[in-house]
DNA sequence: CCACATTAAATGTATGTACATATATTTGCA
DNA sequence: TGCAAATATATGTACATACATTTAATGTGG
């Protein structure tokens, strides 16, 4: 659906405007269909995300600062993720030994499990960017650098 | 700077994958800056798209439905966003006369006046797109239209 | 007319975000 | 050595989001 129609703003001020609401509003939608599919693991998205972290480590462990640098918004609080991660038993969290002020955070045999389980779920939900040629795709990713350059 | 350095990722699955990511991405760090922006104003981003759909009404009022409709995140919670900007004297909110479920919302002087403020700054905080050329912003809006269709 | 569904908004609760601050540990250097 | 700075994480607070539930007003079929 054209953007216009989706938000009921029948005109924009030019093509940008329309661009940055566009991409705004697209990313968003991404994100509420996998929110969705989400719901029934009983997961969020960040919990999802810093999972899907820590099963790249596995076995080895991160710490939070690894997280943060990972993560897709550097500003959220990895912390507080891996709390309610650690209270469904999906990772655990262990004071590093050769660094006290540290923390290792491990993903269990759970939360691999999960992982597992949600795999296709959550590439199928990816599904809608392959609405675009590969060539689109490439396309896209020039622009969208662009932008942040 | 190309999205694998931004997150540390060295390797993704496929272009797909990357455009994906790459889109959520730009969009969360397109928003950061501008929340920054707004920081100064003391006023928060969604607020901020609440007075702007209200000055559009103006002086017609809306009602919470509208907003909900007109927002780009359709999901929010645009009772409480209100509120915040009725105990900022933003906006009034009356009793619809015609439907006393409804809720008429009105930008009010000093609604007004701080988005007139605002206008310019928010405006160079999406000068970030116009790295792109005219071309490449239809570009991005045609594959973003097609990526929801 | 009235019980019942529908509609509009508000509220409750859990989670996440943004930013500042606190606590503990380690490091560096005078 | 000892003490300040830096580092790693956690916590406090305000705001927003997501979803369910509640409250009040309106519409509707029998």
């Amino acid at each position: 659906m054209r953007i216009e129609d989706e938000i009921k703003q029948p005109v924009f001020k030019d093509e940008y405007q329309k661009g940055y609401i566009n991409l705004i509003y697209t990313a968003g939608w991404l994100q509420q269909r996998q929110a969705a599919a989400f719901r029934e693991f009983d997961i969020t998205l960040p919990q999802f995300n810093v999972l899907r972290i820590l099963r790249g480590q596995h076995p080895k462990p991160a710490t939070v600062n690894l997280l943060i640098e990972r993560m897709l918004d550097k500003t959220s609080n990895a912390s507080r993720i891996v709390d309610k991660l650690e209270a469904k038993a999906l990772v655990t969290r262990t004071v590093c030994p050769s660094n006290r002020r540290a923390v290792d955070i491990r993903i269990t045999e759970a939360g691999l499990g999960l992982l597992q389980t949600m795999d296709a779920t959550v590439l199928s939900r990816q599904q809608s960017i392959h609405a675009l040629t590969p060539d689109e795709v490439t396309q896209l990713n020039a622009l969208l650098d662009k932008i942040r350059d």
